[in-house]
DNA sequence: CGCAGAAATGCAAGGGCTTGCATGCCGAGA
DNA sequence: TCTCGGCATGCAAGCCCTTGCATTTCTGCG
């Protein structure tokens, strides 16, 4: 920096204003810094100027896991989001770290926030989190305190509008919920606004129409097993809480020999890739997974810029997206 | 960290020392100072190290895209590896941003080390990436340069492999291969070994047994429209540069109630997630693509502390992997 | 032509850490 | 008892910037 300096003529002083606000700087002499600087590939050095302002444009992002389409969906969604405010994301999954390797790390040092979201309940893990001091935002989760922005999505909407879709031809005592693992923030939910669209067509759910599990190819043919026997004279309505477990679901579906969408009428959630790759095609809730992402950087990175909006929720829609797999409209026939 | 000084009665260089070198530091005294620091809840601060040392544990990765199996694979592998290494990623994909505005902004000031992956031949981003100075390692590209670290995957094996496979039961005359952009290395490599697996076997195949196009599954789908007229009484046999491509032919195929395997023996490229969940499943060629991504990290960390070993080439198998769509095993019946 | 106020620039003090060198202490060998 | 090497520690410089304050230069107006 000294050497641009000199060889403008000026002081490192002006060097730096040219920087950061080249409006205080005359701006012949801009020109002849911004020259040295192009000249000398001069790059100002990071760490000094965090160190002077304590600010960084590097944001963390922990999520549960890295892999997986919808992980790498809200990851690109928020990696690209970042890029377009500035800033950079330096990832953390909890999966193959020990719950938090990148929040016991200095690293969390060179972060001026953090995204965080993690699937399952983990207070140790959340009070680690809480303990960096770092502004945070929380992404489609249920914790929930005072000033914590968070980003949610609206699962009820989506759920609610699958339901209803599926009972124009499905009699309710005939629909059945396939879930994630008991105890998961967005299993609950879609759940619980299950039973009660379910109830408010007149019926109460039992048991053995709401079944817990993970979120697998696996656990849906799993699943499968006990719906399919129950398929008779009239169809059965799935509602599965991704499109992994549908797909398992589908796949058992047609091994059996059980015809889908004519016996059994099907929606996944989350509309992944996997939805249009399967024939028939999967009907299934739109999530705004890169949205998530996006929405979950922005708010952060508001919330650095003006600390005391913190406190935010933020809630994106999810929609239904009809298919092959729930019954072709045209050719439904009521119950 | 005066503070720490104070409360352990020492100064701040012995803190220091504690934490850099605690060899250097007598027994008692790390003691002292070790419960001054976690009573006041230290954390050293990651700029003035930074300032001081020239050093960080943070590398950047630039891959071509963040989404996708493959990417977020690689991604995986890559940030687990770093983790247990003690250093953290920091992302960038080409897509979305403008080239790399990763290269241009002051982040690279954080890292030791970056991880590259273009697909495309861009002499441009190739020059700026050359430009940071930082100590590199290029991952599964045609970029070939002195001194320059890289991490391949061995294409040549798998492919051979799935063609000498393939030609078990179809004969070379009725063999394709249906490969990603013109130009890609992966492709490329791939393209020219088929040909030379075929050629071995005394064929010498024609332009129409080798085609280009995309990595997706639109483009297996179309591609498939071409290759099915070509299915007669002998059946056909297809190598696909990956299971998106491969994924599309099987579709393409089944539509058409052309039988796979009996009529048309396909192999994909990738061996991701894909070519289980179809049915039948698909045989291909696993890539080690966590591995490349670990391997990658690990060759650049080593790089850093050992710069003198730079020219690296690493090159990580690949392996046929057998399943449905190749035929049975027992139930082929020789050409 | 002189002066006030604004604009442009320079000066220098840190920001929190690492590390070469100096100091003080100890035990061992003479 | 004296000297000397080695260990543990302290001192203070310096890493490269930013920024409040001081200084200089310019502008416009009386």
């Amino acid at each position: 920096m000294e050497d641009v300096a000199q060889a403008a003529g000026v002081s490192t002083a002006t060097v730096s204003r040219f920087l950061n606000s080249p409006n205080r700087v005359a701006k012949e002499t801009a020109d002849r810094v911004q020259r040295a600087i192009r000249e000398l590939g001069y790059r100002p050095n990071v760490f000094a100027q965090g160190l002077m302002t304590r600010k960084s444009h590097v944001i963390g992002i922990l999520l549960p896991d890295i892999h997986g389409e919808f992980y790498s969906e809200l990851l690109r969604g928020a990696a690209a989001e970042a890029r377009r405010l500035g800033y950079h994301l330096l990832i953390s999954s909890e999966s193959g770290d020990g719950p938090a390797t990148m929040l016991s790390s200095n690293v969390i040092g060179f972060m001026a926030g953090l995204a965080v979201m993690v699937t399952e309940p983990n207070e140790e893990l959340w009070q680690q989190i809480k303990a960096s001091g770092l502004p945070l935002v929380v992404i489609d989760e249920a914790i929930h305190a005072n000033g914590l922005d968070r980003v949610l999505v609206d699962n009820a909407s989506g759920t609610r509008e699958a339901v209803n879709h599926l009972l124009a031809s499905v009699r309710p005592e005939d629909m059945y919920f396939v879930g994630g693992p008991k105890g998961n923030f967005d299993t609950t939910e879609r759940a619980a606004v299950f039973v009660q669209t379910i109830a408010h067509a007149g019926w109460t759910p039992s048991d053995e129409q709401v079944r817990y599990g993970e979120y697998t190819v696996e656990w849906g043919r799993k699943a499968a097993g006990a719906l399919l026997q129950r398929v008779a004279s009239r169809p059965i309505g799935v509602l599965a809480a991704n499109d992994e477990i549908a797909f398992g679901i589908l796949q058992a579906a047609q091994e059996a020999h059980v015809d889908v969408p004519a016996r059994l009428r099907l929606v996944g959630f989350d509309d992944t890739r996997l939805a249009s790759l399967m024939r028939p095609q999967l009907s299934t809730v739109r999530m705004p997974t890169a949205d998530l992402g996006a929405h979950a950087v922005r708010v952060l990175i508001d919330r650095l810029a003006q600390p005391q909006r913190a406190g935010t929720l933020t809630t994106l829609p999810t929609r239904l997206v009809v298919r092959g797999t729930s019954g072709d409209p045209g050719t439904e026939s009521g119950s």
